[in-house]
Order: structure tokens, then C-alpha cells, then sequence
DNA sequence: TTTGTTAGTTGCGTTTGCGCAAACTGAATC
DNA sequence: GATTCAGTTTGCGCAAACGCAACTAACAAA
């Protein structure tokens, strides 16, 4: 196994202020995946053997129902931990995490999960901070569905997606991994049908410009006041 | 003020396995609150100055969004904590707390909620648990929303309510708490005339007996089958 | 007892968004 | 270059659920 360096780790939050031998000692104990994209790397209820940390990449975590629907409850991005079932107290996965690319994580095994939480207060509290904001996120988003209409819930969508994951191209935000009408509306609770619906009215007016599985924002400030009802 | 008992939280979850001394020690540093029903308890980005336990009572938490529109994240029950803002590593309520009875909790001063963690691994392990607990159930109900229709969405939360604090009767199962209509309409993202055509129905077919701010669950079986969707 | 208030019911018309189906497009594969 | 396939677009009809409005029922306060 190669020798994974430091420097990988040591400015992400989880990591920040930690003594170089600490980082070198926790970066010991990691093993490097690979995950192509279209893998899923592991599924709900299954025990969780490890928990991991996104270097390079988006992976994306989806819940399924007992018919086979399926919504996508979040995306992870670089620099994310994911899979860190001891953090929210069980030994299972509470969903599935799919490679939406190629990915590297670092991955540890759940039975050091304990031992790194006790000697390393400052990735404890980043670690719960982190459970934290998902569930304040996943309440947002809930509240989102349970009040907003469908067009604002997708103008919403892509505008988070373009803050978080965009690049700046001479089009416009273009979102950095590749995402069809079937995961926006996956994201959204709605069909593809609808959202493609949709996406073609922007794009007519010129908001966005969207191809096979990529997306261009680049009227923002129209989507916004599509997101926050610009109807009234 | 009045000492409080040990005997009144020896037994919760949070504090099982306790010695006496620690349970006197953070019992001396809770007060006594009594919220009437109806009462907002705290709001949502306010600065979370207390950590509650609820000792008897139902809790409502409800997140508003601009428009005014609302939705039930949850309900608390006696024995559960709740205002545990430093467990999600924020220091604001992330939602509203609204008495949903006359209600009694313990408060202690969030200031002293690093102490108590430190000191006591196992109440520690408890609230992330909690927390966690709370992202997995909300997680599921953002797919119920997503995937389901309101009929299945309102037969379920019946089911979920009459299974989590019912009280046997002599006509069914009882929910213990008033819940009006428009309740049962924020918890599923519907509307209150929606549910009530539902309820209605329900009651014509003998599933359900209900009334003013009162629902009893007489066939639980068939409410099963309508959110299992039964349709196919 | 009367009056006011809050909760619940129900009919009717409307709309949103779904479901189905067919066609189209671009990329990858042979 | 032909073929295949996954992703996308779009038309059409329909149903679920909403919104409005009017009415009724239960409870509380005066």
C-alpha cells in the first residue's frame, strides 16, 4: 500500500489544527478507493464497515421505497465525509451512496471510529456539525416539498447545485458533474417528464442552457424569482 | 426554588447507568418550566440559551417558510430531549417548539452543555443518537413526501401518531393529544380540506372514529393496507 | 341562554402535474 | 457509416388534489 501524505487531509475541516504526527497517525490507518462512476459503494442497511472522506469527485446518497422510487437526498462533494454511521448512532448506512463520477475517497475502518472521536475532539465536533446541518438541510428541503410548487422546488434545485458545484464558463455556471432530468426530478419529487418541461421554457427564454446531462445556469437572478414565487 | 427528584429522569434513556451523585449534580443545574399549551417554548434562529428534557407533555416542532405556510417536523414526546442545538454543532434552534398540551420540561443553560457531554460519555452517545435518529426519520419522510400519494402520506402519519403515543380505548386506538385537521395537513404537505374529505371517508367505511381535535384508529389493518398502497 | 369562535364538512370548478406514447438527438460501439 | 442506446422532448388526455365558498357542529365566553 502506498504511503498516503499529509497534505491530502490537513486543510480539510475535519483535519484543521491537528498535529502532524495525529494527521500522519489517523492517514495510517486509511486505505485510498477508487470508485467508477456508476458504482454504488454502499447501500442502506447494510453494516457499515467503514466510513469515508470524498477527495476527488461527487457521490451521490439516494433512498428507495419499497416500489423501487427512488430521491436523491443529497450530493457529497470533495472534501465531505460520508458514511460515518457511528456518527448518528447505528452500525447500518441509512442510505445508498452512488459514485455520480469517478471518485477517491479514503476510507477507515468503523471500529476506529471511537477511538479517533475520543483522541481528536476537534473531528468529533466537526463530525456532528456535519450530522447537524444535514438534518437542518434535510428539514429545509422537507418543508420545501410539503409548500412549494414543483417549478419552484426545480429552479431551486439548480440554483443550489450551481452555488455549490459550479464552474464559471463564458456561457454561464455550469454544474461541474453530469446530472439528467431524471435526477433533478429524483431531487425534486417530481417526473422527468415535468422537469424537462420545464428546463425547455428556461431555456427558450434564454435562463439556462442545458444539453445531455449537463447544465448551464445563466440567468440566476430569473430563476430566483422563479424559486421564491415570483407568481404573486 | 423547589429540588427536584432524581426519580423524575433516573429512568430516561439519556441517563440510564448514572450514579446517583451525577444525577443530583445535573439535576441541581435544571430548572422546572411549565409551558402552556399553545405557548411557542423557542423560535427558530433564536439563540439557543436553554437545552430542554421533556417530562410530560407533547411537543410540536414546526418550521415556518416566507410565506407563512408551515410544516410539523415532529413531535416530541415525554422523556425525550429537545432545544439540543449544541448537539447539531449550531448555536440557534434550527425550527420552532410550540406546546402542543400543557406541558413540563427541564431546562438547563446551553452553556453548560459542553461540561455535561464531557463529563458523561453516555449522555453524550444518547443525543447524537437522537440526532441521528431524527435525520434518519426525516430523511424518510422526505422520500414519503416525494413518492407517495397524500392518501398513503395521511394514512401513514395516522398510523405513525396512534403507534407512538396512542392510548387504548374501547372504540380503538386514541391519539393523546388534540390534533386538528390542518395538524394532520402540515405534517403531510397537503391541505386541511384535503384531509378532512379523507377522514371522512375513512370514518364511512368504519376505520376511523374522529372529532373535534380527536382521532381514534379503530382498523388499523385497513389504514396499513391504503399506506402500503393498496391501490395496486 | 346567547353569542362568538374555532374546527370540521362538503360541493363544485379549476389547475397542476402526471402518465402514456411517440418521436427525436447525440454519443458510443461495432 | 450503420446501429444501438440512453437521455430528452413534446403532444394529448386525465386524475388527483387544490382553492373557494358556503354551511354545520362543537365548544367557550359573556
Amino acid at each position: 500500500m502506498n504511503r498516503l501524505d499529509i497534505s491530502l487531509i490537513r486543510d480539510l475541516p475535519p483535519f484543521v489544527g491537528m498535529e502532524v504526527v495525529d494527521l500522519q497517525n489517523i492517514l495510517a490507518q486509511a486505505t485510498a478507493h477508487r470508485h467508477e462512476k456508476g458504482t454504488t459503494i454502499f447501500s442502506e442497511s447494510e453494516k457499515a464497515n467503514y466510513f469515508y472522506l470524498l477527495l476527488d469527485g461527487h457521490i451521490r446518497v439516494v433512498k428507495i421505497n419499497q416500489n423501487g422510487e427512488q430521491m436523491i437526498a443529497r450530493y457529497i462533494s470533495a472534501g465531505e465525509s460520508y458514511g460515518i454511521a457511528k456518527a448518528i448512532g447505528r452500525d447500518t448506512y441509512p442510505a445508498n451512496a452512488v459514485a455520480a463520477v469517478d471518485c477517491l475517497s479514503l476510507a477507515w475502518p468503523t471500529k476506529i471510529w471511537d477511538d479517533i472521536i475520543l483522541q481528536h475532539p476537534n473531528f468529533a465536533t466537526n463530525s456532528y456539525q456535519t450530522v447537524g446541518k444535514r438534518l437542518f438541510e434535510t428539514q429545509e428541503r422537507m418543508l420545501e416539498l410539503a409548500t412549494a410548487k414543483v417549478e419552484q422546488r426545480v429552479a431551486n434545485v439548480i440554483l443550489k447545485l450551481a452555488n455549490q458545484t459550479g464552474k464559471k464558463t463564458e456561457e454561464g455556471i455550469l454544474i461541474d458533474f453530469p446530472i439528467s432530468r431524471q435526477d433533478i426530478s429524483e431531487m425534486t419529487g417530481t417526473t422527468l417528464h415535468t422537469v424537462s418541461r420545464l428546463m425547455s421554457a428556461w431555456e427558450d427564454k434564454g435562463w439556462v442552457k442545458s444539453g445531455r446531462q449537463k447544465i448551464v445556469l445563466v440567468e440566476g437572478h430569473k430563476l430566483m424569482l422563479v424559486a421564491t414565487n415570483a407568481a404573486d
